[in-house]
DNA sequence: GACTATCGTCCCATTATGTGAGACACAAGC
DNA sequence: GCTTGTGTCTCACATAATGGGACGATAGTC
């Protein structure tokens, strides 16, 4: 019930409340303008989720994301054994191209950014750690997570999502399944309109290192 | 209902499901053992979480954490001014100390841990972010919250908390009052039995940089 | 191959659970 | 004074969560 269309149960109408406090703190009747539920329900469940410690009161007494959800996030974040594993090797990608740098994982029918490190530059791309992009959207990252791959182990995408920033991905392996992509992106002006031929090499070895650091195997037992 | 003692609604368990999964990926099994909840319950609950990727499954079919808590986590952490505003001077208190450093913040009876940088020697004091100690326990940042501060404006620790490790933390205040704890904390035999000596300078001087760059009326207006 | 154990998943009658209009207290503004 | 806006709480009602048990897979043992 709630997930498909319908009834709606109290699990779902919490989700809503932790997705709009998401963007920003809410009073009461902001939350329940913002949530379109009941005034009773909105502040019931707000103060159940805030008796729980993911939600709190900021100083202004408006409803926040609670303390609880920063060791959950961290945890969750633990919890992907490419994450912490990636680290080492988007730091290097990130130093030795200058540009920003992510690692996404497919899930459901979306792509989601589990580790980011960003380009010293003042112009950059930024993508916030957890950030969730359709997997049938445009840009290299969701190209690689489809398996559209080139010839030299990488697909390259120039002002495809947004417009002005080009990028280049590689697929990070499993037993012969993609299970991330890892990409370098920035302003085309400094990515060149073939920014393929200048990160290619170095963000396919940044994968192949991931996949070495994470103890996955590249192929097919 | 739940908050208190009797009955536990949906929520709570959903709560549950999380704290548990929070310690390590479980199988459905796993699950029910560790919740007490009933077979059929927990996987009802399990998988509603699922929908809304609070919960996922791992390679191996158990159920992890998911990937709406990264970004929740993130957004979170965003919310207190503080923790942002903080990682400059926490970042200079770290390295000039070369000691663990954390910044807490009172949070109902517990004091939360929402910043911190480890100290780059191998032995090194670990408080993970999110963590949660309570407010009338030990050690020197549950002194400065609860407004032991020495006249030197800091408050140290000599193995209290936990045996071997001493610290000193010095308060952050807004309008009078007192919002957050920084502190440093390491090995006595580094910081020495009198670490406020060594350290009790620097950390005054972080906590009064935090108060200026979070943009915080010292005193009363 | 048959037997057993354990797994994840799903059904559905039962009732405990969450629901939300409305009452309430308090504060600010006209 | 009155009015309008808060946040909070109650309570009769019925909806939504419950959990014992059924089901099909998979794995191991004899």
């Amino acid at each position: 019930m709630g997930n498909t269309l319908g009834g709606v149960g109290v699990l779902d109408k919490a989700v809503v409340v932790l997705d709009v406090l998401e963007v920003s703190p809410q009073s009461l009747s902001e939350l329940v303008t913002a949530t379109g539920l009941p005034r009773a329900t909105a502040h019931r469940l707000a103060t159940a989720l805030e008796a729980h410690g993911l939600v709190r009161r900021d100083d202004e007494g408006r409803f926040t994301l609670g303390t609880r959800l920063v060791a959950l996030g961290r945890a969750a974040t633990e919890a992907f054994p490419l994450a912490g594993a990636a680290q080492k090797a988007l730091r290097e990608l990130r130093d030795s191209t200058e540009e920003s740098v992510q690692l996404f994982v497919p899930e459901a029918d979306s792509r989601v950014c589990i580790a980011a490190l960003q380009s010293p530059h003042g112009l950059r791309t930024i993508v916030p750690l957890g950030a969730s992009l359709p997997l049938l959207g445009l840009g290299s990252g969701a190209r690689v997570l489809n398996g559209q791959i080139g010839a030299q182990g990488w697909t390259e995408s120039v002002g495809e999502r947004e417009a002005g920033v080009a990028s280049v991905s590689a697929p990070v392996f499993d037993a012969g399944l993609i299970v991330a992509a890892v990409s370098v992106s920035g302003p085309i002006e400094r990515t060149t309109k073939h920014p393929g031929r200048r990160y290619g090499e170095a963000v396919v070895a940044a994968a192949q290192r991931i996949q070495r650091d994470a103890g996955l195997r590249p192929e097919l037992p």
